[in-house]
DNA sequence: CAAATTTGACCCCT
DNA sequence: AGGGGTCAAATTTG
């Protein structure tokens, strides 16, 4: 199965298990707040796997060049780089506001400063290259329109038989991204809670002004989908806290986001209804 | 101590 | 010449 059809079945997995705790903890009088933690996860993986979906179609036209890093070393090593044969690949731009957490694990292998913008480019490499000859890689950079998001290039497939291993660490450090904005990669409560910056807040709320329209309307369009230089505008937000623990997939990203939830409030009122019809249909 | 990251050097391409 | 991708030694992390 291609990529992102695995992608995108992983976030609408993740979004169905969310929506049974959801319902569970409605039921039984739970935190107002991680409810609406959830809901907003929840509308995050959905607009994720449209994301996916909506750019699989134009998969076909973000074909480019790139090198085949194979290493057949016959060459001596008197010289230190290698010789890489070229090849055309496939390489697949994610814009999004999702979650990180694609399910494989990657290693990074170089950081670069890109001439024109304000953030560095990280350069992964699937873990098990070595072992397994897995070929793929990715590029990950923070938009510098939007810093909350990153945009992910991914380049070459996996061949390798990780994943099962419930995905420990997709978690890829993104240390150098943050400086000031940093999301806690290793979880837990520290910068979690307060937002450091207030555009990573106004960001957010905007994202959810967003969410709210699609929960609302249930139409999904792709219109906001837009191109910029070579890499898709909005790609796959690399959420800087993975699910480094398994289990939820909470994030950084929506807990800041959380902080002001007054203005939806409207929206839940509306999920009573749906609750108890929710709890035969999905258990 | 092994695995992952950091970071400057190196290399290719335009 | 310089921008972008990768290597690999040093360093950090688990």
């Amino acid at each position: 199965m291609a990529m992102e059809e695995k992608l995108v079945i992983n976030e609408l997995e993740q979004g169905r298990e969310l929506a049974k705790r959801l319902i569970s903890n409605l039921k039984h009088t739970s935190s107002v707040e991680s409810s609406k933690i959830m809901i907003s996860e929840i509308l995050r993986i959905y607009q994720n796997a449209i994301l996916m979906l909506s750019f699989k179609e134009d998969d076909k036209n973000i074909l480019k060049r790139s090198r085949e890093i194979e290493e057949k070393d016959s060459k001596t090593l008197s010289k230190k780089r290698k010789l890489s044969d070229k090849k055309t690949e496939e390489v697949r731009v994610f814009v999004g506001t999702g979650s990180i957490d694609d399910g494989y694990c990657w290693r990074k292998y170089g950081q670069k400063e890109i001439h024109g913008s304000s953030n560095p480019r990280g350069y992964f490499r699937c873990t098990h290259r070595f072992t397994q000859k897995c070929p793929a890689q990715k590029q990950v950079q923070r938009s510098d329109k939007d810093p909350s998001i990153f945009e992910v290039k991914y380049v070459g497939n996996h061949t390798c038989n990780n994943n099962s291993t419930s995905p420990k660490t997709t978690a890829t450090s993104f240390s150098m991204f943050g400086e000031g904005n940093r999301v806690g990669l290793t979880e837990q409560t520290e910068d979690i809670n307060k937002p450091t910056k207030t555009e990573e807040v106004v960001i957010s709320l905007e994202d959810l002004e967003y969410k709210k329209d699609i929960f609302k309307t249930y139409s999904f369009s792709n219109d906001e989908i837009e191109n910029v230089g070579g890499w898709k505008s909005n790609i796959f937000q690399e959420n800087l806290s993975p699910a480094t623990t398994s289990g939820s997939g909470m994030t950084s990203e929506i807990a800041t986001a959380v902080e002001d939830w007054g203005t939806v409030d409207s929206y839940f009122s509306s999920l009573d209804n749906i609750i108890d019809l929710g709890q035969d249909l999905w258990s």
